[in-house]
DNA sequence: TTTACTATGAGCTACATT
DNA sequence: AATGTAGCTCATAGTAAA
């Protein structure tokens, strides 16, 4: 009875899962079998489950080649949901959507109260397992809306970590943690530019009025652009420029989020000065085989590990022997270095993550930082399915925390080619998140 | 209430350059 | 073959002014 509470009257509960399905790349035809042969009680977890096992003993009776097996298509996907449905479905769900806060504080930071720090869960949203969820903020309408129903009608925390560091990150959290007794990371990091870079001040204008910096991202500024920048300022020999000039040189500093490294000249971050604003330890994505484009890609993608460690802070008094983790889509393991430096104990971390660099540099962390426990990857979240997860849990009793945040490419504000939404090739992996979640409640209500 | 203007943004891709 | 560059078919929210 996942999805009783998901969407109070907007849709029913059969065509919210009829929409998780389609959403997941099955066929709507495939999906009416599954539901018909599960019956109505059936999870979005246990269709999938029941999908995947039809698709593959047709596999077998038809000897079809396994070259089927697309991205987004879980299994071996038949034909793409009617586009025309989806849309139809998605036009019911539109009603009031989801406000971001201003301030974005969330249920605070370590030096904000915001009016009220108090909130009630619905009983079937408790931990334990406690989740965490994340993603971009500035989605395009009715996304966090979606993304909320599926997840217990719990409301997202929005956060932006200039309240944490030096430079913003607009995003929303959802999950099921307490909200009382949070404690920050010590040493508190810089929270402005000129803390965090101080030879830079020396070069900082007046006229340059910036103390945080903005999103960080996976691109950074051309040589080029900063050439053209500087030979446009060294005609004023270190005076002021006119506003003109000032204001189209502010506007490439906050576009590409550059800092002062000399006279008239600015330059783009450097990884390890992204490193330390994200809360890695330094040189964490350094070495090891990585390209300086892939690491800042990497990075780009990642947590900022001084807000998200407030918020799991929680943790550590509930669970002092530790915990078993596990985390989807862990990038180069924001999560796990949040945990480690709140001094919560690992016990067994199960890591799901494509990228073979990204795997690479938490398992390097891992072995540098003394752990006790042992570490599990995994590449594909499609293909973790619920026999794995029983095993897993057979293995090491429970998950007392499922972690992650989903892609955002087809959400973020600065693609402009395909910024389709939750549906979008990447993002709608979220789905995938809410089916392995389920899967590990119902393996642990199981072992009950 | 509407309208005009401004700022932001975990990105994508064809093509040039090395 | 890998890396760098530029332009991009923008959506959304906030602000000030009418």
């Amino acid at each position: 009875m996942l999805l009783s509470l998901a969407a109070a009257g907007t849709l029913s509960e059969k065509e919210e899962k009829m929409l998780a399905l389609a959403n997941m790349g099955y066929s709507l035809e495939d999906a009416s079998i599954a539901m018909d042969r599960c019956g109505p009680e059936a999870s979005v977890a246990v269709l999938t489950d029941c999908i995947c096992a039809a698709q593959m003993a047709r596999e077998e009776d038809c000897h079809l080649p396994e070259d089927n097996l697309k991205p987004n298509y879980l299994c071996i996907g038949t034909s793409r949901p009617k586009k025309r449905k989806v849309f139809e479905m998605k036009k019911n769900i539109i009603e009031e959507s989801i406000r971001l806060p201003n301030p974005m504080i969330g249920y605070g930071t370590p030096t904000l109260q915001p009016e009220r720090i108090h909130r009630s869960l619905p009983v079937e949203a408790r931990g334990p397992p406690y989740f965490y969820y994340e993603n971009v903020a500035l989605t395009p309408k009715g996304v966090w809306d979606t993304i909320s129903r599926f997840l217990f009608d719990i409301e997202p925390e929005f956060v932006d970590s200039k309240y944490f560091c030096a430079a913003a990150r607009k995003r929303g959290y959802i999950h099921n943690l307490p909200i009382e007794h949070r404690f920050p990371l010590i040493p508190l990091p810089p929270l402005t530019v000129q803390q965090a870079f101080p030879l830079s001040r020396r070069w900082w204008p007046e006229w340059d009025t910036r103390d945080k910096l903005n999103c960080i991202q996976t691109a950074i500024a051309s040589a080029k652009l900063t050439e053209r920048i500087r030979s446009a300022l060294e005609r004023y020999e270190g005076g002021v420029p006119p506003e003109a000039v000032q204001r189209y040189v502010l506007e490439q500093c906050r576009k590409w989020n550059l800092v002062w490294v000399g006279r008239d000249k600015l330059a783009p971050l450097e990884p390890d000065e992204v490193e330390m604003l994200l809360g890695f330890p330094r040189n964490h994505t350094r070495g090891g085989g990585i390209s300086r484009t892939d690491r800042y890609k990497s990075l780009g993608n990642s947590f900022q590990v001084d807000t998200v460690a407030f918020h799991l802070s929680v943790l550590r008094d509930m669970y002092p022997d530790g915990i078993n983790v596990l985390s989807l889509f862990s990038g180069i393991g924001g999560a796990e270095v949040a945990l480690h430096r709140l001094g919560i104990k690992l016990k067994n971390v199960v890591s799901i993550e494509k990228s073979k660099v990204n795997r690479d540099i938490v398992r390097s962390w891992w072995e540098q930082t003394n752990q006790t426990g042992s570490l599990i990857d995994f590449d594909d979240v499609q293909k973790f399915d619920g026999k794995l997860v029983e095993q897993l849990v057979d293995g090491i009793g429970s998950f007392d925390l499922v972690v992650g945040g989903s892609p955002c490419n087809n959400l973020a504000g600065s693609n402009r080619v395909s910024r389709d939404g939750l549906e979008g090739k990447e993002s709608s992996l979220f789905y995938d998140y809410f089916r392995i979640l389920d899967l590990v409640r119902c393996a642990m209500r199981n072992r009950q």
